[in-house]
DNA sequence: GCAGCAGGCACATGGCAACA
DNA sequence: TGTTGCCATGTGCCTGCTGC
């Protein structure tokens, strides 16, 4: 493993590439049908070794194949099997990088040999000159097969089906193709495997701009040549994430935008949430010209004392001096009011409203209402009205709770205890934060010892990841059995 | 307030092209 | 002809924006 890194950031020129090719009678890799088998090591533009041996495979080769090979039954009566071949050829490969036109080919018929007499398969990751035609010469030949590219960069050797020959050809295409990357700024094995992602030479360039990025979450931002902002976006995969524009995206303004692209910024998270959070931010502070999202959005929040909504603006104050009368933040005047709505809804036996507070208080009343409500049914034989509304209760109880789990995490205080801690990880329950990948649960978890609760605030954790807003989009099918799950621990955990 | 459309992101899938 | 893997395209789920 550490030696194939240790070739990702190796100078094309210092490398030693095997190009190698296989020939077989027609028959799977399943069983030993290869005819001929060929390699060539190549290093600084020299052919430094070569291997070349017919083999015998288990069953005859077909006319098809001798007419298009030209190796014949009688040429391989006497060749050696692969359980000689394959160990001295492995042994060949060793310590190089694999070259060869479609080269998964060849290695399927190889590596299965080598299961066959009990060797590892050859790890190396090949580079395919296949795929790397494809990308560096779209558009100047008609199709990619190894006799066409030969045809186009003049080589000296012709491909002939022919191991040794295939090979040769091979040697030619691959220099030819290094040199041609060399022009789009490659100059490591990692460019060209990076080449191999791309859709078009002049993308090729700026894809170099996308190498320092990791393969972790957080914020990319794109400038131009004056360092002004293009766009900012977030991803679970920074490096993924922005080599997509370059090869994947469909979008109208990406052409326009990857054009005045000069430069990529970026800045790790360690979760998606705070990557939004930032992204939000940035949005707003940078106003960048290609993001139309979150530009000039309001955020807001209900003023659970006064039952009025207050945008972020607004809220600020409140927030710093009482958190707890505030609840949100919405990405939407609508859904708060939806909100506000559903709060109201909510009366107690001497018809007050009951306001979402922290208080576990409060949670005891609502439940009183509704185990009231059961009583009554029951005592009148209406048993279905009452197990409807004990799956109402659940669900309304989930529904608060989410709705403060996503006020713990939410609001910006604690977007910003979080940035101010990120460094400080907390191990709760390590096998579940593992899998979920997510620390924004960890303040949460720290104040309780609780496994399950735990694990409803994973399935909040879902909710605002997938955007649902916690209190207008509960009805989702979709979360119901979780919800219901969940809604019998707090039912359970009130009464 | 609502409907329709477009944006954003992650993931799934079917057709194509290469090989022998 | 059969197999395989790549990649363009589609899908799903959510969002915000715009016009009525």
């Amino acid at each position: 493993m550490q030696l194939e890194l240790d070739y990702e950031l190796t100078q094309l020129s210092q490398l030693t590439f095997c190009v190698l090719d296989v020939e077989t009678n027609g028959s799977g890799p399943e069983e030993p049908s290869i005819t001929e088998i060929a390699a060539v090591k190549v290093r600084y533009g020299h052919l430094e070794d070569r291997f070349h041996t017919l083999m015998r495979p288990k069953n005859a080769i077909p006319p098809r194949i001798v007419a298009l090979t030209g190796i014949q039954n009688h040429m391989v009566e006497e060749a050696p099997l692969e359980n000689e071949v394959i160990p001295q050829f492995a042994e060949f490969v060793r310590g190089t990088v694999p070259v060869g036109h479609n080269v998964k080919f060849d290695l399927r018929y190889i590596n299965a040999a080598c299961v066959r007499i009990g060797m590892e398969p050859l790890t190396a990751t090949p580079l395919d000159t296949l795929t790397l035609s494809r990308r560096l010469l779209l558009g100047e030949v008609h199709d990619f097969r190894l006799g066409t590219l030969s045809q186009y960069i003049s080589a000296r050797y012709r491909p002939s089906h022919r191991a040794m020959d295939d090979v040769l050809a091979t040697v030619e295409l691959l220099h030819a193709l290094i040199e041609r990357a060399g022009q789009l700024g490659a100059t490591h094995l990692e460019d060209l495997r990076t080449i191999t992602t791309l859709n078009s030479g002049q993308l090729a360039k700026k894809t170099t701009l996308s190498k320092t990025l990791p393969h972790k979450s957080g914020v990319y931002l794109f400038l131009d040549q004056e360092s002004k902002p293009l766009y900012v976006g977030k991803a679970t995969d920074l490096k993924t994430r922005v080599r997509s524009y370059f090869s994947s995206e469909q979008r109208r303004k990406i052409p326009v935008l990857l054009h005045q692209l000069s430069r990529i910024d970026y800045s790790v998270t360690p979760t998606l949430i705070e990557a939004e959070a930032l992204e939000r931010r940035l949005i707003q502070g940078l106003a960048p010209r290609f993001n139309h999202q979150h530009k000039n959005q309001e955020l807001w929040w209900i003023d659970t004392r006064h039952r009025s909504l207050l945008p972020s603006s607004a809220a600020k104050d409140h927030l710093l001096a009482r958190p707890n009368h505030l609840l949100g933040p919405f990405l939407s005047k609508f859904s708060a009011h939806s909100a506000l709505r559903a709060i109201e809804s909510l009366k107690d036996s001497a018809g007050e409203v009951l306001l979402v507070d922290r208080d576990p208080e409060v949670y005891q009343r609502i439940y009183h209402i509704f185990h009231n409500k059961m009583v009554s049914m029951s005592n009148e034989k209406e048993f279905e009205k009452a197990a409807v509304t004990r799956d109402d209760a659940k669900r309304l109880l989930m529904k608060l709770s989410v709705t403060l789990l996503a006020r713990e995490i939410r609001d910006r205080e604690a977007l910003q205890l979080l940035e101010s801690q990120s460094h400080q990880r907390v191990t709760i329950q390590e096998g579940l934060l593992d899998i979920q990948g997510d620390s924004c649960w960890y303040q949460w978890a720290n104040r309780s010892t609780d496994t399950e609760l735990f694990e409803s605030a994973l399935v909040a954790n879902r909710v605002l990841r997938g955007g649902l807003n916690p209190l207008t989009h509960l009805s989702d099918l979709s979360l119901a059995s979780e919800i219901h799950r969940l809604g019998e621990l707090f039912v359970a955990r009130l009464s």
